[in-house]
DNA sequence: TATGAATGAGTTTTCATTCAT
DNA sequence: TATGAATGAAAACTCATTCAT
């Protein structure tokens, strides 16, 4: 995760129990996972932990700002002079990598039932990176390639359908680069595209001969 | 109000039970509702929920599972000789309306962080909605309406999308029959449809001049 | 039971209340009978257990008044005429008698576990069980037939060795009229008989040569 | 006891619960003592007890097994090659001592109304005890010295009567080496030895004239 | 007299957090 | 900075007892 380093983490401690706290809350959840069970896996001792953090509430919160700043970065590092398909696919993918090798991390930022823990600053990061999606999608739906509506909405919905292959990719069901995690990347475009034929047109309505 | 009838209440006391639990389950999150809280907002005695349900836990999943079984209804009161889009049209915006009227049974069945609270008998049912969806989708993919790849992957993604658009009408975020929550139904099939005209054809493999 | 119609107990409400906590609290347990349990038992209702005790407390020593008196009544229905040993027999042989048929009666009063929840009026009833065995214990000590001792203590003494006698009947680990029940009524007696040989004189000191 | 110092025990938290558990346990009965109380006697915190012992049944067992364990230890400290009364003897003296000086000990292995409680490793520690008293006494009736009858019957007789003793030892009813006592321990062994005198032969059926 | 749903004080147990070492 | 025993507030749950019917 980038640059962390508070004070000199001689023995990495900090770093031990950030590791131990995030797969354990991910695998177990946050309620079902004890200060000594987090102890125990990062080898300190109980009391350790509040020499990094003053609460168990707020490791979980600097974990999920930590994770989601790897989201938020990859975003960042994508060309922003890709048209907009392009570039949320170059996102998409990047985000999958991660899913592969840090599958909690994927998990506590896209799946994990934490919200109600979440304080203001996490909740600040999760717009962040949300508004980064948006602002592509807004200047896709500049260019017309996205379709009217809300950006906020078309972001959302693109993110849902990404979510979904980032869970499936951190559990493994479906390995990068294959057909259902490319469909998935896929269909979260066609969701927000402009330039559907629109087929059966108004399917409440059908046109009158 | 007149009158103080807190005691004798002989019918209506599971009713008042599974309401509060539904309320703060889905408002606060199952861990952080307590059972106190529970019979103080259903104006009973805490002990009371135990006659009703064996635990906290079976509370949950009872009201899980009655929520679920609303949706699953949903479904099959939609006619099964529709064409596949029009079938789902029809059963997203019934959902809607559930979740305009009983928004916290929405929340609980389609956004509620509670998997690994449910019981076998819950998955079972939860299972069983997903799988009705997958029937739908797999017939549409039978007469060529979707596109190819896992039924299971367009039922997933399908759900995804819909369930975007369930929280914000939950929400009143989005009110029914306005163009936000058209678009998010139309999304979810342009998600999965077949026919695309699939603009910038291959993303990896951009055409050569 | 002897005659214990306070009032007309039409339906035998009370009789199946008490053979039903009876029959509970000797197998299971006082603390792990519940009041449900009993009224489940005895086919009445939760409720109804307070129109004829007025706690589950008092149930239990209104039964362990009743099981008592049964074995009191056992002893004033012995011969006062007869030899001590030859007494003490006649009623070890009835009160087998009573562990056969209501061996839960014998377990109530001889073997359980509820001294602590006795009140004062059963403590007196177990006295009174005691001080009639004492009194004919005592009687035999006046005409050389028991051991110089206090009669307090061979009274105790006797009743051990009966009462392991009775659970064991009662547990129907011993036949009545058996060697094994007949053994244990016979060493009763020598713990507490005179006229010993007295084998091997002093144990602590051996005799010099 | 064996040295148990299974973590440095700084402050003896575990020996004051141990003994706080032991004395409400025997005087007020197991399900009589709640928690607090146990803390409150011991000086420490309620949420202590359960760093030291996983349930409130596991400290009885815990207690229970110690100080069966005590009485164990006393049979193997008497010679093995001494007759079977002097045998006995020197064991029931030995007890007494350990009823004198550690009475709730005696209490809780001897008279407590607690077997429903036990754990199978209790249990099975209770039978070691019994085994090896039983042990005992078939010894002396192959040498002729205790009476025909099952050896199991014997130790059993034996055991209720030395209880008594050690109860009344325990109640500082009986001071040890008082004739009391002493007599209880002559009448255990009068109750299983042989070569009684037999004097009145069968008593159901008087010798006729 | 009988009922049984409702009560609520009381129980055991958990666990994030503190603090003397 | 690290430790881990001790803490105590709060949790879920039990069950003898009450009372409107």
């Amino acid at each position: 995760m980038p640059g962390t380093p508070r004070k000199r983490d001689v023995h990495g401690t900090r770093e031990k129990l950030v590791r131990a706290a995030l797969d354990l809350f991910t695998t177990q959840g946050y309620h079902e996972t004890t200060t000594p069970q987090i102890a125990r896996r990062a080898g300190i001792a109980e009391g350790t932990i509040y020499r990094h953090f003053s609460s168990k509430e707020q490791l979980l919160n600097e974990i999920y700002r930590a994770a989601t700043r790897l989201f938020i970065q990859s975003i960042k590092d994508t060309s922003s002079t890709l048209p907009c398909r392009e570039r949320l696919e170059r996102i998409a993918k990047s985000w999958r990598e991660i899913a592969h090798h840090s599958p909690n991390a994927a998990r506590l930022v896209f799946q994990s039932p934490i919200k109600p823990l979440l304080d203001p600053k996490s909740r600040e990061t999760e717009t962040e990176l949300k508004a980064e999606i948006e602002r592509i999608v807004a200047a896709g739906k500049a260019s017309g390639q996205v379709r009217i509506g809300s950006a906020e909405t078309w972001a959302a919905v693109w993110l849902r359908v990404i979510a979904l292959m980032l869970e499936r990719t951190a559990d493994k069901a479906w390995p990068p680069d294959q057909p259902a995690s490319q469909n998935a990347i896929e269909a979260a475009w066609f969701a927000i595209a402009a330039n559907q034929t629109s087929p059966s047109a108004a399917p409440t309505t059908p046109p009158p001969p």
